[in-house]
DNA sequence: GTAAAGTTAGTTATCGTTCACTAACATCAT
DNA sequence: ATGATGTTAGTGAACGATAACTAACTTTAC
């Protein structure tokens, strides 16, 4: 399910820039278009209308990171599955900077209903698999005992999503990857037993 | 300076309100000047336009955090400091849950450059005085010295907005007080001496 | 030659904003 | 004290711009 065409997968991708670099409100049929240089009229001959296209770039991020969530499990070690769960989002959002903006999507898509409820979908997906991953770590002795799975991983996702968020608003201008090995380097110093 | 009438903060309260219900999307001047039983045009006796009343929220803000520095610079520790500052802000979201969606302004007001300049100063002022305070707690053997401040002060920051994120998306259900002091007895132990 | 993908030229709705005007109240010279 | 003058805060109607979307026609690829 969820197959694009290419040029469905174009618009995707037009549109996620568009938000990324001016925020939802200039997400318009008329700018995704003039990024494609098609007229507007063009884009309805892909989809039906413009929350479709909401729709398919949640889709389109959610089976992203079940891909990193997979390759994740092959990893030995619980703090070596969370690092390489988080690596793979930096890694990913080197290569397509505008991928990140959805991660934040919540305040983005706030308006609507069933978008609204999407997101917190995959946001808690996303979760899920921390806070399962810490237990197993605490089980196994890796992880310090006296604090519990919930507020771990409150502190790590909270931590990553307040870094990708300061390098969002430099522009991009650092090296997200190298940041996020240091915070990392910190965050496993603080969580390990 | 930034004085402002009792009609015009009657319009920055419900235009937070506005925001905090229903997302950047739906503040309209419309929606504004229905929410205090006015027509739209009666909205420009008060304000020259619609940006001075986003303006005008911010400022607001910023005030109210200038307040709760100053109350908690008066606690002894630094580590109560930080308490009493954490506290501070939840009892105002509690009082008046809206104005935590002010927190998370940088994606609302992301499509204008000087409101999302005037976000992100006020974020930077919150982040220096957290840095600042457990820089001094580190000099006074309060707080572990293995760790930077900035990385302290990304766990500490991180984790209370995921916190309050989760709790806007509850729709307010739980007790953000309670969870908030949780979060901090735990956050406590990870970044004491 | 036909189906998919594009165009031109519109529609309706809503946005922020301005217009001309008014009722209620305050100020002040006579 | 009172009539003239000015101010404050409101109104309904309309503005130009722009949004999402559509009908009808044309181009293009296989």
């Amino acid at each position: 399910m969820a197959e694009f065409t290419s040029r469905q997968k174009e618009i995707i991708g037009k549109a996620i820039n568009i938000i990324s670099e001016k925020g939802i409100q200039e997400l318009t049929m008329k700018n995704i278009a003039g990024r494609i240089n098609v007229t507007e009229p063009a884009i309805y001959r892909h989809f039906d209308n413009k929350m479709n296209i909401l729709l398919a770039i949640l889709e389109y991020y959610k089976t992203e990171i079940e891909i990193l969530r997979k390759k994740s499990e092959e990893e030995e070690g619980c703090l070596k599955k969370i690092e390489s769960y988080t690596e793979g989002h930096f890694k990913n959002f080197k290569k397509q900077p505008a991928v990140a903006s959805i991660l934040f999507a919540e305040e983005i898509f706030r308006s609507d209903k069933v978008l609204s409820k999407k997101i917190w979908e995959i946001i808690d997906l996303n979760q899920q698999y921390i806070i399962k991953t810490i237990e197993e770590g605490i089980a196994g002795k890796e992880i310090r005992n006296d604090i519990p799975a919930e507020y771990l991983s409150i502190m790590i996702m909270g931590s990553f999503r307040l870094l990708i968020r300061k390098w969002r608003s430099s522009g991009y201008k650092y090296d997200l990857a190298k940041e996020g090995k240091n915070l990392w380097a910190n965050l496993n110093m603080v969580i390990k037993k």
